[in-house]
RNA sequence: CGGGGCGUAGCGCAGCCAGGUUAGCGCAUCUGCUUUGGGAGCAGAGGGUCGUGAGUUCGAAUCCCACCGCCCCGACCA
């Protein structure tokens, strides 16, 4: 390709509206444009870069045994109703209704697609296993959009779908695309790790997550560096303290502490150690049973953190307590907070919370905290105790090897095991051996296609710009030719190096623009084209090319007739595999 | 959904508070000349419903109201 009959698009400033890195790169090197919120078109630049990743998860995926399908964006609503998620899936789900006024989705997700089309074709365990996948738009209308395509509302998906006669399959089918994740992610040059992760809404058993490194990810991952633990932070249990609780050694006093509301600003006026505080946040839960909204407490260490999803699971669906309820119920603005002497709040206690003794809390009087505070003599023994936090760095890691290390990731891909979870609300069974009927059992597997290309970039860039790993850069090498209007024989050379790189294979791009070399370097930079090649009268008179990577600090001389080989050997040169 | 901020040329911004001729600047674009190994210089040109609508006023980019869009934060940090 040549630029001058390409479509390059770079700008010197980023647009306002772009915050991270990557955001802002792809606008500035014109990749994407934005439509509306979360939606975004994709120029050629940008689409050979996602087409590329494409490829990549194509090819792994049909050399893992799956089939590739393509099943419609727009979805009736009847089949959402049977599976349950037109109530359930939420406002996300992006609902109209079409001249007949029959109800319709587009689609976020194709499990109730793919499991219509299994059941009304198979009914044999002979058919047995079966693996269907599609690389497909998908329409999701997040509360936030934002990142650019990182969370957009329409978005570019591989979603695969995997039916089997029992359980083992199962498991066979998702150890296998665990494997094929880990090559994908590996081929495409990316750091990443695979790590254990709650199911959520979409149910199931087993399920584990692949991120891709990068401090501006949305999740925290523990991992253990001493053996392969490693779970979203969500996920990651936090393990009964080894120390049990000591006895009480100090008598209850109250302290003034003016205008101190955070823990670490109380332990810090006090001088007592952050792990000796203890928080109380104010929960209202919807119990199951009851008519009415419960006013809850749930007892934290000073400097740990409430974990929601672990919340969720232990006492049911919940919110934050306004300012207000808990005025109402505790007599004192948050901030001075805690629970002695509340009456019948119930109260929740985390693990490390619990064992605490002598701590210091809120005293639910306004600029005031309680000291020398113990369980059972100062306040009662909380309700229930158990896992509500989030773990931290240094936490004894849950198989019991070592410490656990947080760091944080972009989720580029999910496998779950749904198990039978679908199967059975769609009635997608087979017949077996002995001539029974028993439902599928399934797994699903995600991968956000346009959502790599972010974390690609988020997790590779630089000061002036991309730098693509080859794998998915928009070309492999470029032309840079000094002056390529004006001078004929810089002119014949770059056409005849770009002649021979082309019929050697490469993915090559000439820039041959008449503009002054430091607007050619500039661009391709940004761009993030991995390999350069300079064509000028310097190299010409001694029949070398200048050579330079993207983030190499110096070019080098190569002779022309070895360009082919050099440029072979370092796109050969894959990327280390790094994960873990 | 709640709170805050912002909408002025393709991009980045000034002007608005203290309303007053043809609405400015940088980058980008077009023309000419010069320049040519790291985002050139000079001269000229094109490009604007000042987000939309309704008000106040002799007069509105500027003041008031409504709506739309975008960005950030939020519901806890005790």
């Amino acid at each position: 390709m040549r630029t001058s009959r390409y479509f390059i698009s770079t700008l010197k400033e980023a647009p306002a509206e772009a915050e991270i890195a990557s955001h802002r790169l792809m606008l500035r090197a014109g990749l994407v444009k934005r439509l509306a919120g979360g939606i975004y078109t994709w120029m050629p630049l940008g689409l050979r870069v996602l087409r590329k990743v494409e490829a990549i998860v194509r090819e792994e995926m049909n050399r893992a045994g799956a089939l590739e399908i393509s099943m419609p964006g727009v979805q009736p609503a009847e089949l959402w109703q049977e599976s349950g998620r037109w109530e359930k899936y939420g406002p996300e789900l992006l609902r109209f209704k079409d001249r007949h006024q029959r109800d319709f989705v587009l689609a976020p997700t194709h499990e109730e697609v793919v499991t219509d089309i299994v059941r009304r074709e198979l009914r044999s365990y002979r058919q047995l296993p079966l693996h269907l996948y599609q690389i497909q738009t998908k329409f999701r209308d997040e509360i936030r959009p934002r990142f650019g395509v990182m969370r957009g509302r329409e978005f570019l998906m591989k979603d695969g779908y995997s039916f089997h006669a029992d359980y083992d399959d199962l498991q066979r089918e998702y150890r296998n695309m665990f494997e094929t994740y880990t090559r994908i992610f590996t081929r495409l040059g990316l750091k990443f790790r695979a790590v254990r992760a709650d199911t959520g809404s979409i149910g199931g058993t087993g399920s584990h997550e692949f991120h891709v490194l990068a401090d501006s990810g949305e999740d925290a991952l523990a991992y253990c560096p001493d053996s392969d633990y490693a779970a979203n932070v969500e996920l990651a249990e936090a393990l009964p303290p080894e120390a049990r609780r000591a006895a009480p050694s100090l008598p209850l006093e109250k302290t003034p502490t003016p205008g101190k509301t955070r823990c670490e600003e109380v332990a810090a006026f006090l001088g007592i150690p952050v792990e000796r505080m203890l928080k109380a946040v104010a929960l209202v839960r919807r119990a199951p049973s009851a008519r009415e909204d419960e006013f809850v407490l749930i007892l934290l260490r000073g400097d740990h953190e409430l974990n929601e999803v672990k919340t969720q699971k232990i006492i049911g669906e919940f919110r934050f307590a306004r300012d207000g309820e808990i005025v109402a119920a505790l007599g004192c603005r948050p901030g001075f907070i805690g629970p002695v002497g509340i009456g019948d709040v119930p109260v929740f206690a985390d693990r490390s919370a619990a064992v605490l003794s002598d701590f210091c809390c809120g005293a639910n009087e306004a600029d005031h905290h309680l000291t020398g505070v113990n369980f059972g003599r100062d306040l009662p023994e909380p309700k229930a105790i158990a896992d509500f936090r989030n773990v931290v760095a240094g936490d004894a890691s849950p198989d019991g090897e070592g410490r656990l290390e947080i760091c944080r990731g972009i989720e580029v891909g999910h496998i779950f095991q749904l198990r039978t979870k679908y199967a059975e609300a769609l009635k997608c069974v087979y017949l077996d051996e002995e001539s029974q009927t028993r439902p599928m059992e399934m797994g699903c597997y995600g991968i956000g296609v346009s959502r790599i290309v972010g974390a690609a970039i988020e997790q590779n860039s630089d000061e002036r710009g991309i730098v693509f790993p080859a794998s998915i850069a928009p070309f492999e090498v470029c032309i840079v030719p000094m002056a390529y209007a004006k001078n004929a024989k810089v002119r014949d050379a770059a056409d005849a190096l770009y002649a021979r790189l082309k019929s050697a294979g490469f993915d090559v791009l000439l820039d041959d623009r008449d503009e002054r070399p430091g607007v050619l370097f500039a661009d391709m930079e940004l761009i993030g084209i991995p390999h350069r090649v300079v064509v000028g009268d310097r190299g010409i008179h001694r029949n070398e090319f200048e050579y330079k990577g993207r983030v190499d600090a110096e070019a080098s001389m190569i002779p022309a007739d070895e360009i082919e080989t050099f440029l072979k050997t370092r796109l050969c040169a894959l990327p280390t595999p790094s994960s873990s």
